[in-house]
DNA sequence: GTTGAAACACCCTCAAT
DNA sequence: ATTGAGGGTGTTTCAAC
């Protein structure tokens, strides 16, 4: 078991994957697909909704059709730890839109962030932009080869 | 300049861009947020329906909230490198849930898989049931103590 | 590019069971 | 829990400019 205050069934579980592959189906298909009548179903999502579980929906976008191909991970120890430095650091990480997604972590590294650039040339771009007056000890840029797949759904604890 | 043979202009750019944050808003907002008639709009978002840059849109949920309170990047050298064990890895991978996401990687290790589980006990488990028989050099798990953030919407290079 | 209109699907609520 | 019905909203396609 876990700690939340509020649980989920079966259905509820089901609904929340079929939402994260696909947000744009209607609610009549969505009860079809969990053998509920359209306005049950409605009430589950009502009831997801104020709990906080489901904030909405993104569009999914083909990165690729964008011209961003390659995805790079960039580990980055500090020799800096006062608040001071590490609010500039994440204002300069959040100035820079190739970064998607950005991390504090533990371990050998400080900082772990993930980046969709066109090619090495933007990879290049990208870490000039991210070291100039950080007084970074450390960068390095760990290159996916292969993105074997990403975005799967999340199922309850 | 880049290799696409589709091109973006700004208003696009900024459809994209309201889309990847709110897949939720309507053609009239969307065409009045960017200074379009709602048909005119419509068009362009068939369009880039049609070019395969938009591909449908997912329900976003807060994973705190089913749970799932921890997120780890599993790094992982494998022993093997001959195609039937690959396959045999990334199907026992794919079996895995709370793997979301699974990169072949450039660098000291091969893989790269992000993980989002309940707590500690979590990666214990799917730490097992990932080296199970499948002769691993070496796994590493890397902490996120903090995401500061995800999801960043992408825009074209 | 624009407006306006029509046809249709969908969402949400309510009433009745 | 269910069905059925109604009003309001959003989508999609036209015709005309």
């Amino acid at each position: 078991m876990n700690d939340r205050s509020v649980t989920f069934d079966e259905i509820d579980n089901r609904l929340l994957i079929l939402l994260q592959r696909d947000a744009g189906l209607s609610q009549r298909e969505l009860a079809e697909r969990v053998g509920l009548s359209q306005n049950a179903c409605w009430r589950r999502l009502h009831r997801l909704t104020e709990a906080g579980v489901l904030r909405g929906s993104r569009a999914h976008i083909d990165a690729h059709a964008l011209g961003l191909q390659l995805t790079v991970f960039i580990m980055i120890r500090t020799r800096h730890h006062d608040d001071a430095w590490a609010r500039r650091f994440r204002a300069r990480i959040e100035a820079l839109p190739q970064i998607t997604e950005f991390h504090r972590i533990g371990g050998e590294w400080d900082y772990m962030a993930k980046a969709v650039i066109p090619g090495m040339a933007g990879y290049d771009a990208l870490y000039k932009q991210l070291i100039a007056d950080m007084d970074l000890e450390r960068v390095t840029g760990v290159f996916s080869m292969e993105t074997i797949f990403e975005g799967r759904p999340l199922s309850p604890a």
